[in-house]
DNA sequence: ACTGCAACTTGCACTCACTGCAAGAATAGT
DNA sequence: ACTATTCTTGCAGTGAGTGCAAGTTGCAGT
């Protein structure tokens, strides 16, 4: 079952349809040309709007070529961890926050996969990509000073922040290196345990 | 004894000054007016050069701001890490590694702490600096999968380069929150000791 | 169906970051 | 002093991104 339900009325189902389009068109045309032989005005033409509504919908191209989207996390999740939860270890339950994000940023599992080809074969890219996975450390840094009421920790949320961010990205390098075989939260405990060996040498 | 000799030609020195000059430029006026009230061409007017000859120096606005160069690591260190040094434990030779790129970081001080001042005014400026950031983080991993032959580790180079990172960062925020006192390799422990609480935890 | 409303799209005009090129100035080596 | 090299600069151009105001389209109530 889908946390976000899907849209009923037509607004809101063209609004998907064209940003859906948008990428799309997106990561084609810079996949047969490159980056910088592709300019908005052709991205929004191939997709059927104008370039000045490209950019009601993103604030870049790069933005486009990623598909990057408002970070809306499960509630469920998200009350879970900031109440404590669902364990009381932190290590554990930082990696259930996670698994809970990488769901979320990966509505459309093409698409994400299609991003992180394009991220290596367009390094200009990962400038964008990394600066939009510092905004979701900032975000789980949030939940970590909420939760911190519920469930002190002598660690700062800084470097837990880090942490988490650190599994996320690991994780979805493994899942890329398995050649996107599944999803990305199943090389979570992987991430951790590399990160274990690491700290005990 | 600096590891970088003082250059002693002039077309060195005025390099370096020119440089200065644009840096400085670029961190008062944004810090007077916002990065997006100050354009290129005001900077480097008033750096008394031209607006060519600023991106000759700087690939863009923001990186000038951050004052971001080339890093070359003391090779002294990247030897002596490189071949399985100091000390053998990894975890411990990271760190001395990571001081290393600290201290090679900072050629100013003052400089870097106004960056990171206006890293907090700026938000759009992170987006560079972490990409920065990232960028020495690939060079962590160059060094490792060169340490590999000497002394193997069973933890793969991603996660190795992203806990260098992480406490690079991390001792770079305590530096700040500690008000900018010393330099920032003093805080490196404190990160390492931070890590270790939560993976214990 | 009609109407008024709000959301969205679009064209237009504009600013400015950034680039390639070619000419000119400064500097280093001999 | 002569020359090769390196660096600066102006110029002309591309294209990203923005604010605005005028249209268009879907929505809700009557």
């Amino acid at each position: 079952m889908p946390t976000s339900t899907p849209p009923q009325n037509a607004r809101e189902r063209q609004k998907r349809e064209r940003r859906l389009a948008l990428i799309e068109a997106a990561q084609r045309l810079v996949g047969e040309r490159g980056l910088d032989d592709v300019t908005v005005e052709e991205i929004s033409f191939a997709a059927g709007l104008s370039t000045r509504t490209f950019f009601n919908y993103f604030d870049s191209k790069d933005d486009a070529v990623l598909g990057i989207q408002e970070i809306d996390l499960d509630p469920e999740v998200r009350a879970q961890f900031v109440s404590g939860g669902p364990t009381g270890r932190l290590m554990t339950d930082l990696e259930a926050l996670v698994a809970g994000f990488l769901k979320d940023a990966a509505p459309n599992i093409e698409q994400v996969e299609r991003a992180m080809r394009l991220l290596t074969s367009e390094p200009r890219l990962m400038q964008r990509h990394v600066a939009w996975h510092q905004r979701v450390v900032g975000e789980f840094e949030e939940l970590l000073s909420e939760r911190r009421k519920a469930r002190p920790s002598p660690v700062d949320d800084d470097t837990i922040g880090m942490v988490a961010g650190l599994l996320m990205r690991s994780s979805a390098l493994a899942w890329a290196r398995s050649g996107y075989e599944g999803d990305a939260a199943t090389h979570l405990p992987e991430a951790v345990a590399q990160l274990r060996l690491l700290l005990d040498d």
